[in-house]
DNA sequence: CAGATACCTTACCAATCGGTAAGTAACTTA
DNA sequence: TAAGTTACTTACCGATTGGTAAGGTATCTG
């Protein structure tokens, strides 16, 4: 059985596209109308400005982000963050739709006074990091500040994968995609275990 | 002797400071010239379109990239590169203009089909990279790698900092960036230096 | 002093922006 | 079958968008 597709739904998945390739100035509601086959008054019927389209972007942008840590089964928190920033960097790289809302969210955070919605996310990584023997004497600072550098290179090379394969061409942006997924696994190693 | 201030340049400093602050998408013509004090017709004598505008923009942000790296004197290629990316992450985290202002345009590359202007910029660093002990006998594609890396981490955390001290207070986030400038130092160590 | 050049303004334009109001067709429920 | 409810559409609005055209004024140059 198939269930019906809620519109509602469906709008707010081609709003998220839209979102992240273009940024919210970037996007019209005319524009995710359009990609929805409806006028633009259908989308305003449910989410009742464009502010608070976006918000619901984010906030779905949010639990997608806590859900797919709380995926990870494995027997201790080392091995949960290992295995999560495997699989984060792998589908940053390929899809990276999120990365680039998180990192156009964080662009435009100041801009307007929205309520952070990444704040859960970097708290439960954080929380993670401290049940391992590597960060369970060190400061919830200190391990933040091990977790940006990691989130920080992984998401910098997602979103930049479009210019980097257009300026040196594919061959050698697979190249570069395979050295640097290597280095990274060396990353997540070393953060995630004691050293 | 006060050199005659250039109108072309006073706008397209204030064109730099928008388009960082809110990206292309958000500026318009009318806000940068409200800046200036003028009208938008004003600026669009000295850049035909915002398009252009916006192009020379970046133009000078290449230059700027390039001219910060070129301006480090130091003995060997190793010691320029530890003191560039020292300086350089100082600065991107004190003044996060130009890292917001690369980060844009990473992100909307794909967009507009623009001419990048950063290759250089990552080509003298890889240039320079290749000159190492560490690096001479590596692949310019693995050397990329660690760049991008180290890049990542800085303008990153750089893109981050309003969000994250909005949502730590000031306290926590002058904490958390003496650690995190504290391991940039190491990574930037490990880069540059055999290992 | 005549003319050119630099620098900017007013006036205007079609297109698009986010958003309101009112109505319609189809389906669901009492 | 009557009354909602769902899921839209058409019509419209004032404001703003990037951009064109034409002109004005001050300064510099021959």
């Amino acid at each position: 059985m198939i269930t019906k597709p809620d519109p509602a739904d469906r709008y707010l998945n081609l709003a998220t596209k839209r979102f992240s390739e273009l940024g919210f100035h970037g996007v019209s509601l005319a524009l995710v109308a359009k990609d929805a086959g409806v006028t633009k008054q259908a989308v305003l019927h449910y989410f009742r400005s464009k502010e608070r389209l976006y918000g619901e972007v984010l906030n779905r942008l949010a639990g997608r982000l806590l859900a797919e840590i709380d995926a990870i089964k494995a027997p201790t928190p080392s091995a949960r963050l290992i295995a999560y920033f495997e699989a984060y960097a792998a589908t940053a790289i390929s899809t990276p739709q999120d990365a680039r809302l998180v990192v156009r969210a964080l662009l435009d955070s100041d801009a307007q006074a929205r309520s952070w919605p990444i704040r859960p996310y970097l708290d439960r990584l954080m929380d993670l990091a401290m049940q391992t023997p590597r960060w369970q004497n060190a400061s919830r600072v200190e391990a933040l500040a091990g977790l940006y550098q990691l989130i920080g290179a992984i998401q910098y090379f997602a979103i930049s994968a479009p210019t980097l394969s257009g300026m040196y061409g594919n061959a050698i942006f697979d190249d570069l995609e395979s050295a640097l997924s290597a280095d990274l696994r060396q990353i997540i190693q070393d953060f995630a275990q004691a050293h």
